[in-house]
DNA sequence: ATGTTC
């Protein structure tokens, strides 16, 4: 098997040629520059990019972010859109982990006044918020409110206390995907996620306590809240056991076949069904459904995150001046209008670890975020930085408003836990001033920041290829790994 | 990612 072509196109763009396979009916296009190429020869995530372009009513092309890496299907890093009409939509485009993403809590606390109390923060939110494998909430909700918090997300949050209106306004699609139907999320799906609402849950998943290092760009940073030398928290986790299900569910009632569902492809991980069959419509409620949960989840977590500093650091939490900066998905299908060409389509965008990063254009009328975009919030290995972007004009024409979602993965998990001692990571990470609670020693190796690419190319190769701005590039001091 | 192999 000849290996695929990867032309550079610029200094960040590579293109796998239509002409490569006659059943592709886009291009690939991957963002990456020299550096981030190296990872990609030989890479099996190329496959998945030829594969996903194959499928039926895919537009433009398809696309990998420079944090690409094999995934299931459709690879981790790729954004895809198809025509609403004719086109698809896939479980394995949009990860197993339904709304898996990131919040980012700003502050007023400079990060100094913080590190003296970062040992007894972290062990607080270690007990607070249950994190690694099956670690259940301390409370359970029932299936009313289950019900509500599938059908408006948020909204149930600010009803009972979890969440502020300041926080919708900071969230993506106001932290409610309106198109959710719970009675298409499966009784077994509902019952996995009842004890898990605000767990923080395992693998990549983490609290971080961060420094804002250096703002790149004073306008959008101070636009954003976002000041040297103050601290923020990222959270970084999804839809837990219910979004699991939700989409092994669907991957097995597709692969059962039926009206709707597309055959022959190329690689049974990327079934799928078009989006307008009734399986399609029945996935897409339930995935958003899912996402809205996950929405709940990480706000249950911030709630919990400012009641945690109040008590550890004596302060007032609304004194702390804690604002979420921005609250978004990376594991996403959306119904959203692109220009294709000259041509103004309604696509069905699938982003599975890629970030939606719209400019201020596309912002919708009243949105806070009209002059610059929204915030973008890029977490990266947990030993070296996380970056806070912009969304671009040129990036709605390029990857319908996308750009990457991390570092991306370099080693599989097997291949880190072989390589890298916990202890020797902790040390090494200690010594440039951060500290770790981990669930286990596991987590720790196959986390280790040396798993990963380097964030600082991986935000190069979006910069230089215009799919977004850097604004902050912000630093862990405490790190909490489930 | 995940009650980490239905």
């Amino acid at each position: 098997m000849p290996e695929i072509p990867l032309e550079r196109v610029d200094d960040n763009t590579l293109a796998i040629p239509e002409t490569w396979n006659p059943e592709m009916k886009v291009p690939g296009i991957i963002y990456a520059n020299r550096e981030i190429e190296k990872s990609l020869v030989g890479d099996r995530s190329l496959d998945q990019v030829v594969n996903v372009a194959m499928l039926p009513g895919i537009v433009k092309a398809s696309m990998g972010m420079p944090d690409i890496h094999w995934g299931y299907g459709f690879p981790i890093g790729g954004v895809a859109g198809f025509d609403l009409k004719e086109g698809i939509i896939s479980p394995g485009g949009v990860g197993y982990d339904i709304n898996c993403g990131v919040t980012l809590i700003g502050t007023d606390l400079n990060i100094e006044e913080i590190r003296p109390h970062i040992k007894e923060l972290l062990e607080r939110i270690f007990l607070k918020i249950p994190s690694g494998m099956s670690r259940k909430a301390s409370f359970k909700i029932n299936d009313h409110q289950m019900d509500e918090i599938l059908s408006t997300g948020l909204q149930w949050a600010v009803s009972e206390g979890y969440a502020t209106k300041d926080d919708i306004l900071h969230t993506e699609d106001g932290g409610r995907m309106q198109k959710s139907d719970p009675v298409n999320v499966s009784p077994e799906a509902r019952k996995r996620g009842l004890n898990q609402l605000g767990t923080l849950g395992s693998g990549n998943h983490f609290l971080e306590i961060q420094a804002v290092e250096q703002i790149m760009d004073m306008e959008r940073g101070s636009s954003f809240n976002l000041h040297e030398g103050k601290a923020t928290i990222m959270i970084h986790t999804g839809s837990r056991g219910l979004g699991h299900q939700v989409a092994t569910d669907f991957v097995r009632e597709i692969q059962t076949g039926g009206e709707g569902v597309v055959a022959d492809v190329n690689d049974r991980q990327l079934s799928s069904v078009y989006f307008q069959s009734d399986m399609g419509q029945r996935y897409y409620e339930a995935m958003n459904a899912a996402a809205n949960f996950a929405f709940v989840n990480r706000q249950i977590i911030v709630s919990e995150i400012r009641s945690v500093f109040g008590e550890v650091l004596h302060i007032d939490p609304q004194e702390m001046g804690m604002r979420i900066v921005y609250s978004l998905a990376h594991n996403m299908a959306r119904v959203e209008r692109h220009n294709v060409g000259k041509k103004s389509m309604d696509l069905v965008v699938h982003r599975k670890g890629a970030t939606r990063a719209f400019p201020g254009s596309k912002m919708e009328n009243g949105s806070i975020f009209r002059r610059y975009g929204h915030p973008v919030i890029i977490p990266g290995d947990m030993g070296t930085a996380s970056y806070v972007l912009a969304g671009t004009q040129e990036n709605l024409e390029k990857s319908f408003g996308s750009t990457c979602h991390g570092a991306g993965r370099l080693l599989s998990r097997k291949k880190s836990f072989e390589s890298f001692s916990s202890s020797e990571v902790i040390e090494k990470m200690n010594r440039s001033g951060i500290f770790i609670k981990a669930a286990s020693p596991g987590v720790v190796s196959e986390e280790a920041p040396g798993s990963y690419k380097n964030i600082d190319e991986v935000v190069a190769t979006v910069a230089g290829s215009g799919l977004s701005i850097p604004v902050a590039r912000l630093i862990p001091v405490g790190v909490v790994k489930g």
